[in-house]
DNA sequence: CCCAATTGACCGAATGC
DNA sequence: GCATTCGGTCAATTGGG
């Protein structure tokens, strides 16, 4: 079994590597205290996770045989279980490319404020099911940001606090799969390039504005890791909110870089 | 007229017997 | 192995801008 089916592939991953480090390495900055903001702190978490799926699906599809290096392999997104056909979405087409697969089994988890459903994505409701067990329905959106996203989200408010919701995000935006590295200027708060406008890039700061509790990996095992959502198209009732989105967030941040948890050690081999 | 939400129906996976 | 249940998606319909 080659490692990789070519030079370039090979090429693409450490690229692809070299740019997680290179994200770590500002975000390392930014933690220094009061030098930059919350926003800029997530914003390049998600460039670092969003650095990483990228070089997990380029590993898979590059033919290692199933090696995803120890320290990352499923992170803050969960692959779910790899069995060949595992059908996520419910359709085993042999049309899918081996990317999409891997792009529609990524799995996230949150819980979050009704207030902060918005994550600044355009989604589109595809349907609702009421779940055994649970008091509300069950929405399913998809993205709209472009055509043929594969990725998804469900929205079920939670019983036992109907002001907060449990977000489930599936799938990988593949509607701006390459996000081009922002320069970022700890002075000036990136959140200068996210702010204006509808249309941010919102694949950057997509899940980590509002973490709200634990992340989910919703794979084989029983970890789950929770990552953020936010929807801008829907807000299923005005609730107060808790803003102490600073709070989750720094959990986050600490679970993200706690040597204790391994699956969560991006910057190990760095 | 177009786009998005709603909702019933359908399909596949999971579970129990 | 089969039947049933449940979750997820599809697609027709409806309503709003």
């Amino acid at each position: 079994m080659e490692r990789f089916p070519s030079d370039s592939a090979r090429e693409n991953l450490e690229n692809v590597l070299k740019q997680g480090g290179e994200l770590a390495k500002q975000l390392q900055l930014h933690l220094e205290p009061q030098s930059s903001s919350q926003e800029t702190l997530f914003y390049l978490l998600n460039e670092i996770l969003n650095t990483y799926d990228r070089a997990l699906a380029l590993l898979k599809h590059g033919g290692t045989g199933g090696g995803a290096p120890p320290g990352f392999g499923g992170a803050m997104v969960a692959v779910m279980s790899d069995s060949p056909g595992s059908p996520l979405t419910g359709s085993p087409h042999s049309s899918h490319s081996d990317q999409e697969d891997e792009a529609r089994r990524i799995s996230l988890e949150k819980r979050v404020p009704s207030s902060q459903l918005d994550d600044g994505h355009s989604w589109r409701k595809y349907g609702q099911k009421d779940i055994l067990r649970s008091n509300y329905p069950r929405g399913y959106y998809r993205c709209t940001n472009g055509k043929g996203c594969l990725a998804r989200k469900q929205v079920q408010r939670l019983d036992e606090d109907p002001t907060a919701y449990e977000v489930t995000y599936k799938g990988l935006h593949t509607c701006h799969n390459n996000p081009p590295i922002p320069v970022i200027h700890p002075q000036n708060e990136l959140n200068k390039p996210l702010s204006h406008g509808n249309q941010i890039n919102q694949s950057q700061q997509e899940p980590f504005l509002n973490i709200q509790t634990s992340l989910k990996i919703i794979g084989s095992s029983s970890d789950t890791q929770d990552h953020t959502p936010s929807s801008s198209n829907f807000n299923p009732e005005n609730n107060p909110i808790f803003s102490d989105d600073h709070l989750l967030c720094e959990d986050y941040l600490l679970d993200f870089m706690n040597p204790a948890a391994p699956e969560l050690n991006f910057f190990n081999d760095y």
